[in-house]
RNA sequence: AGGGGUAUAGCUCAGCUGGUAGAGCGGCGGUCUCCAAAACCGCAUGCCGAGGGUUCGAUCCCUUCUGCCCCUG
């Protein structure tokens, strides 16, 4: 079952957390002699390994994976960075011959890489954004939509006016290029997408999915989420940063402060696990070009993989 | 056992002197083109503990019962 991937596709596995992206890739990636490619804001960082369920070498079982550990907690990365760097690698895999399998929840990731030139060139302007961050922070959001609605009345339209970031980012693509974000987005090279067999994997009914987050959450616990963070913070790692706001994470911290018990933290992530799941759903639902499996999360799902496995086949092969 | 308090959405509670109810959290749905495990938006919660009474009308007043909490013994 090892067919050739001469063609440049490759595969892409989404779905929420704790749906089982990490085995089903790993499977494939043995079926058709392929690499994993992890698409997950927050596995590429180092030394977060049991609260973002990296795959243990163990879970790899031999197959290359990329993009996991490759930033610093301190660092900021980002979707753009990511698309840059997993493109990269993705180039590298099919050069090789072999057959990129992408996994992961992060759906914006997911889109940077598949739509390469969707991200690219990108304007950016750290003053801008401190300048608007300070004058929301002194006379509120209002004060910096109030700017949107004079410079981009087209996108003050579309953007809610309380979603700050998106509001300085249109303000900062108008100011550094001189286009509306509606003109600058349609300025770009045409979305070239790439020839994508995209999977999605869900557990169903939705309290199966929300049962297994939950046995998750504890199972990180019983392996030692909590020295995990603590380690992160004695190593000094921001507490506002990205990577400090992965779920697992900024709960804890006041729990280690001794702020808040840890069951109530626990439950915390818990929560914040299930709504994550949910938010993962609508987005990769929106992608008409998404075929979906579904398990109930027991023995099924291993009955599922192969269904999988057997239609990345035929795709394979069409031209 | 006696005295006091309380009973309203899944949870915590609002509801001025009677005109069949609301907030937060959670839940559900959605948005997303360089912070995305983030940020943001929308929707619905309900025999107002049970029975009786007063009233044109009771979540609100009276009464009985039941549950819970506190005090005294």
């Amino acid at each position: 079952m090892c067919a050739q991937n001469n063609r440049n596709k490759l595969v892409c596995v989404v779905g929420p957390t704790a749906a089982g992206k990490t085995k089903l890739a790993v499977d494939i990636a043995l079926a058709f002699g392929g690499e994993v490619v992890s698409a997950d804001s927050m596995q590429i960082y180092r030394g977060m390994d049991i609260g973002t369920a990296k795959p243990s070498p163990e879970e790899m079982r031999g197959v290359p994976h990329h993009m996991i550990d490759v930033a610093d907690p301190n660092e900021d990365y980002s979707a753009a960075r990511f698309g840059d760097e997993a493109g990269t690698v993705i180039d590298d895999v099919l050069e090789r011959g072999k057959l990129p399998v992408i996994a992961g929840g992060t759906g914006f990731y997911i889109g940077a890489v598949l739509n390469p030139d969707g991200f690219a060139p990108r304007p950016e302007n750290d003053e801008i954004r401190k300048e608007l961050q300070k004058l929301a922070d002194a006379k509120g959001v209002d004060a910096v939509f109030e700017i949107l609605k004079r410079e981009d009345p087209e996108s003050a339209e579309k953007i809610d006016k309380n979603n700050l970031k998106r509001v300085i980012r249109a303000i900062e693509i108008y100011r550094t290029c001189g286009m509306t974000r509606a003109e600058f987005l349609s300025s770009r090279p045409s979305e070239k997408r790439r020839n994508t067999i995209m999977i999605g994997l869900n557990v169903v009914p939705r309290e199966r999915l929300y049962e297994r987050i939950n046995l998750r959450v504890d199972d990180m616990m019983a392996r030692g989420l909590l020295n995990e963070v603590r380690a992160l913070l004695e190593n000094g790692v921001r507490e506002n940063g990205t990577a400090m706001q992965a779920i697992g994470y900024k709960e804890l911290v006041p729990a280690i402060r001794g702020e808040t018990d840890i069951g109530t933290a626990v439950a915390l992530i818990k929560q914040r696990s299930r709504n994550y799941a949910k938010r993962q759903l609508t987005w990769f639902k929106r992608d008409a070009g998404t075929v979906w499996f579904e398990h109930t999360g027991g023995n099924d799902f291993e009955k599922t993989i192969e269904i999988i496995k057997k239609y990345i086949k035929d795709k394979l092969q069409e031209e």
